[in-house]
DNA sequence: ACCTCGCTGTCAATGC
DNA sequence: GCATTGACAGCGAGGT
């Protein structure tokens, strides 16, 4: 026998691994890339945090959406905030 | 000499890790009773993901807010967004 | 009758988020305090990472961390990392 | 003039936000990925957690990471912990 | 169905 | 003052 169950075991999960890192690197490249697009936009006058919201409110369900606003809205004047 | 160096510095940081360890119980068990207090709201029928939001509008300043709302329809808008 | 259940609501609601924010002033105070601390250590010379993780670490149920500890090692020697 | 400054303003910001969702969504799937190698190695026996930190301790420079260790141990054993 | 845990996005603090 | 980094809270998934 040349080779052990040991060797296996350590191929394995050096391979685990640098599946996992090869991933999270892809991840960290891509989050950049959003990153640069925002300071991007910022750089032509957009405002990064409404672009945020923006971004973040097309993401939900309409329907969903509308009803919570209208919730929220009827909370808001039951304590008497516009 | 009775005292080193090393035992003044063992109970300075002593203190110092007991004095945090302090607060943060306080600060965890306040976290939980506000976690109790939304639960409760829920039994009762209330939305909970609403007064989250509620809570978090009320915290902003008033002008500050209208604007960027204002700003996130127009971003809305011109996007086809009603 | 000169009350209305709106009226009731209303108070609910209100007793309800005035709970939860004045236990979240609390909380935000002991949140400054810990950081006073903090802010104090660093200006007698320690390195305020390391106290976070000891802080952490003490945090931890000693033999599940002894546990743990054991298992990330023998995968640490697996992929040849001392 | 067939075509208004407002309706360049309304294609930059649509290109800007369509940008954004789409490298948001391949964060997203890359995301999906890593989990799955985690679910997979914790299908033939691997410690989920431990890979985790694993993976987080190789990300560190050894250097800083051998000298932070160095003072968390320092501290540790000031606090009569082993 | 609850509850824990990890992930993500937000926010503030710090250094350049 | 801006950009980066780290702490923190909210959200969602998965396990019990």
């Amino acid at each position: 026998m040349t080779e052990s169950i040991g060797d296996n075991a350590k191929q394995q999960l050096l391979s685990i691994i640098e599946r996992i890192e090869n991933r999270e690197t892809a991840k960290a490249e891509i989050a950049d890339e959003i990153k640069e697009i925002y300071t991007e936009a910022k750089g032509v006058g957009y405002d990064v945090k409404a672009l945020r919201t923006v971004v973040s409110l097309r993401k939900q369900d309409p329907e969903e959406r509308k009803a919570r606003e209208t919730l929220v809205e009827t909370y808001m004047q039951a304590l008497g905030i516009a």
